[in-house]
RNA sequence: CGGGGUUUAGCGCAGUUUGGUAGCGCACCUGGUUUGGGACCAGGGGGCCGCAGGUUCAAAUCCUGCAACCCCGACCA
């Protein structure tokens, strides 16, 4: 006797499998949607110490990749590589007193050797700047030192009330810039440069659009002169702190006693700038990309760029797929999966994953010499002649990259409104996400009403300054710059 | 640090009300049949039920503590 559910098995079967394995929209529950796609698409996974996550071979892929790229970049420009160590004793950490407060409500300390208490307590480094100055002072003698244009990729420890993958972690790798120059001008052009190279890695390579600008002093880095940044909007309308440059003027310089003769014999004070970005870039490309089938992956940054599926296991067909294997590989990262998964479960890992570009090699396409193209970020079919498919597929990359960059700008130019009354403005945070254009007075008051009333915060004021309105968008009285306003992660 | 939730196999969960042999789906292993949008059959492996104390002949289940993690806020790359 048959089962009742006999009667339609296969559709009881799809149903199901589709409620255990889809990811969760994120028009539903955009926070689930992030986590399911990092867990799923193999970036990471949790590890035994709360917000200590673990990089997978996939999610470090594209770190390495993303740091192949900057660290090349980075010595095109003239910066060299070392390594500081991971301890910080608390006297060093003490010595510029804005920067210790800054950050000494996160730092981890070690205070044990072994069973043996220490003499002085030290801190897994949440930043390297004191190591960096200390380190300067003893090796800057003359003008002919200078510049300084260190870098270092390390991790460091920040221990924070709460985190999530990717965007905020206690420890978090990361790529810290330390430079050191003979004046202002010097170092503020560094800082610059520095925002310019990362904007372009940004937009070239991770197809984020971004704005460029300043932070205010509310949002600046602890013992900054003045910090620049790179905002990118997500989409779920929240803002994202993508890479940050700063410069420190002779602040450290003078904590730190980082002085050198110049050319007229003088005893001066060096100028400094620092500069970073980090894994948190991941989230962003998770956050920008990503829609309900998982991840989208750059091309330029892609493990994998192309993924050949043979849709069965007949010789012919997996010979087939070699073949092409072989004739690919040498031009771009490729991967070749001939397991007996069925095509359909094959498509779904894929563009999980987000991987760019699929080729499907079946029996019709041996029988036509041609091959299926699948892009990921349209999700489009086509029909290519098997002869012609290194210029093709380069050229789908190619058009993949632009296309999701296009579509990154179209989203962030979409979601800027701009306000020119408190009202308005009040009313658009309440009911809107992104970011809001207003002119503003620059005081640090208004700043601080408009998060107490609005719970948005300040997120940069932008390096293009075109005056819209006279007057600041909060107090009314005389405005002196553009600002964006929205909620960050 | 506030507010909410969770903790049982690698993952997702049921079982807890009413104590009585540890379950299901996915994943994994073996063999076979399949394969153009997450295939099927048969067989198999895997658990101190978050931790510590109680209560009881008997605890995943009841009681008392504690911890970890997740989400949302406040703080931060």
């Amino acid at each position: 006797m048959n089962n009742l559910n006999d009667k339609n098995p296969k559709n009881i079967y799809t149903s199901k499998k589709k409620i255990i394995d889809s990811i969760i929209p994120m028009e539903k529950d955009f926070a689930k949607w992030y986590t399911s796609v990092v867990t799923k698409a193999k970036l990471m996974s949790y590890s035994e110490v709360r917000g200590c996550m673990i990089f997978e071979p996939y999610g470090f892929a594209i770190w390495e990749n993303i740091k192949n790229i900057l660290d090349f970049k980075f010595k095109e420009t003239g910066h060299e590589n070392v390594y500081m160590p991971m301890l910080i004793p608390e006297s060093l950490l003490n010595k510029e007193k804005e920067h210790v407060e800054g950050f000494a409500p996160e730092v981890a300390w070690v205070t044990h050797g072994g069973s043996e208490k220490l003499s002085e307590k030290m801190c897994i480094r949440p930043t390297s700047e004191t190591l960096f100055c200390e380190y300067y002072s003893k090796n800057i003698k003359s003008y002919r030192d200078l510049p300084k244009l260190y870098n270092q990729w390390c991790s460091v420890i920040r221990w924070e009330k709460t985190v999530r993958p990717f965007l905020r972690n206690l420890e978090f790798l990361w790529q810290e810039g330390h430079t050191v120059h003979t004046t202002p001008e010097e170092a503020i052009e560094e800082t610059n440069k520095m925002l310019d190279l990362y904007a372009d890695f940004c937009e070239n390579f991770l197809a984020i659009s971004v704005i460029k600008g300043k932070k205010t002093k509310k949002e600046k880095f602890a013992g900054a002169e003045f910090t620049c940044a790179i905002e990118s909007l997500m989409h779920d309308g929240k803002a994202l702190q993508t890479a940050t440059t700063h410069y420190f003027g002779d602040k450290f310089a003078k904590a730190f006693n980082i002085q050198f003769l110049d050319k007229n014999n003088k005893l001066k004070h060096a100028f400094q700038s620092s500069w970073g970005i980090s894994t948190r870039v991941i989230g962003a490309i998770i956050m920008v990309h990503g829609d309900n089938w998982g991840l989208k992956i750059p091309p330029k940054i892609a493990p994998i760029q192309v993924v050949i599926v043979s849709i069965t296991k007949q010789n012919e067909i997996l010979e087939k797929s070699k073949e092409i294997y072989e004739k690919i590989i040498k031009y771009f990262k490729v991967k070749l999966d001939t397991s007996n998964k069925t095509p359909g479960w094959k498509y779904s890992e894929y563009e999980m994953l987000g991987v760019p570009l699929r080729l499907e090699i079946g029996p019709k396409d041996i029988k036509n010499n041609q091959i299926i193209l699948v892009r990921r970020d349209t999700r489009e079919k086509v029909i290519v002649p098997i002869d012609n498919i290194i210029e093709v597929i380069f050229e789908t990359l190619d058009n993949i990259q632009k296309n999701m960059l296009s579509n990154s700008h179209k989203h962030l130019n979409k979601n800027i409104i701009t306000i020119k009354n408190y009202k308005e403005f009040k009313e658009i945070a309440q009911t809107k996400t992104g970011l809001i254009k207003t002119m503003w007075c620059g005081s640090a008051l208004c700043e601080e009403k408009i998060k107490e009333e609005t719970g948005l915060t300040s997120r940069c004021i932008p390096n293009e300054q075109n005056f819209f309105e006279k007057n600041c968008i909060c107090c009314g009285k005389k405005a002196t710059l553009v600002i964006y306003w929205g909620i960050a992660y």
